[in-house]
DNA sequence: CCATACGTTCCAAAAAATGGAATTTCGTGC
DNA sequence: GCACGAAATTCCATTTTTTGGAACGTATGG
């Protein structure tokens, strides 16, 4: 899991995990050799996290070291919200069962989004980060949410997305697109037979809730494979176990 | 020491403390009331932590959370901060004095990951790493994270947990697990009987901060002991000592 | 259907970051 | 002491980003 570079008001952050990584104090030196990044830039950098508290020097007056504001945050997100960790653990005992890698989604309104995502023990493996973004008509994901979705929202989203082309399998038009779903509906699950990369199959289940007197599907849970490895039908025989996850996954929605 | 505004590219980390310090996810609205800050900054610096994969949208669309990689970099903080010195350091004389192996753990908000450990001089050890997981239900100190949370989190966990039986002794249902959490917190300590490991007993006793008006139950300090050597009776003597050593680790965790 | 609240986008002014070069400080050997 | 090299720090014109009021969408509920 490739952490992205960090942009925004952000970059600072980047000595923070650097110094965190290291797990010992570092010179500027050291950081700017890490960092590959300006010389005075970093020192700039730890300037500000020194000023604000998240960084000290080291006694040693050339160092510099995590401090007191830093450990509190830390502590503070590891005592919080423990729904996040909950999913990650239903996603790691899915993929320890189904030898695959899993990956839970929500919907953007035009694209799908990983929340989350847990790889196998493989060394081939795709490499998608959780925050990236795939096409909607291209994944099993995408496509279980245009699924579920109120008509009216849907024939919209229909004819409004780029139907483009990803691999010779993608769904491009309106009508073959209406009909999966129908049957996506049928069926209570969707698949991807490399609609979106070539060689990789995945099927999805849908994670509903039940609030306010209407049934929404809020998240998805997937299986994805290599097609040399599992194939559409061997990933089938799954879907009883992905749906008890998905169920798992909703209840630790429930109450947050 | 109080913390200053952040300045200097860092702004965007009030929302993370802001959500840290929350303990659940938060809508724009919430934060902008919060932080006290134009809504269309708060937007951007969400999107810009989103961007990054330091925070996530819940799936309801409208709340973020607390992300991976947040998670990660507080993992990592805590085993890198330089706190850490100090702390073994206590950790030694703890194991010196009482002669098993002694551990400090934290919460991660379903299983216990060590933070430190220190092995006694005996032939026969078991080799648990910094950073390696354990269930809560089955170690003493999961099951005194378990014992102090809020009552609210703890339900919802005892529920979602997945109470996996580790050894004969392990507390595989609900019930017995809630009463043994009530037990703990009458005692102030709390027991492993050989519950993960078949020969292996531990004790363990809280390690508190009592930030703004509530007292958290932020790491545990544990005794672990083969059970031919040192059974639960034996280690039981060496609470009062074990409990000075804890005091000792929350002063480590107060500003420094 | 309207009212309201919430989220999102726009954009020109204002503020801050950037990094090559110059300067200072520190540690070391003579 | 002093000279030297290495590291840290400052400088500053240029570039880039941030800022937030206002306007615009969009969902919710009455």
């Amino acid at each position: 899991m490739t952490d992205r570079d960090l942009t925004g008001g952000l970059k600072p952050l980047g000595v923070l995990e650097a110094l965190a990584a290291m797990q010992q104090p570092a010179t500027l030196a050291q950081l700017v050799t890490y960092l590959s990044v300006p010389k005075p830039t970093v020192h700039r950098w730890l300037k500000a996290l020194e000023s604000v508290g998240l960084l000290s020097r080291h006694p040693d007056g050339r160092r510099y070291e995590i401090a007191a504001r830093a450990t509190q945050l830390a502590i503070a997100i590891l005592l919080g919200e423990p729904g996040r960790a909950l999913r990650r653990n239903i996603l790691r005992r899915l993929v320890d069962e189904v030898g695959e890698a899993c990956n839970l989604t929500i919907f953007d309104g035009t694209d799908v989004t990983y929340l989350d995502r847990v790889e196998a023990n493989w060394p081939l493996r795709i490499s998608f980060q959780p925050g990236s973004h795939v096409p909607a008509h291209s994944s099993a994901c995408g496509k279980l949410f245009l699924a579920y979705m109120p008509p009216s929202r849907r024939d919209r989203l229909l004819h409004q997305l780029p139907l483009t082309r990803c691999t010779e399998n993608t769904l491009t038009n309106v009508g073959a697109l209406a009909k999966e779903l129908q049957n996506i509906r049928r069926l209570g699950y969707s698949t991807d037979r490399e609609e979106y990369l070539d060689g990789l199959v995945c099927v999805a289940a849908p994670v509903f809730t039940t609030t306010q007197r209407r049934r929404n599907c809020i998240a998805a849970l997937a299986i994805q494979a290599p097609v040399t490895r599992n194939d559409i039908d061997a990933l089938t025989k799954f879907i009883p176990r992905l749906q008890k996850a998905a169920g798992e996954i909703a209840a630790s929605f429930e109450g947050s």
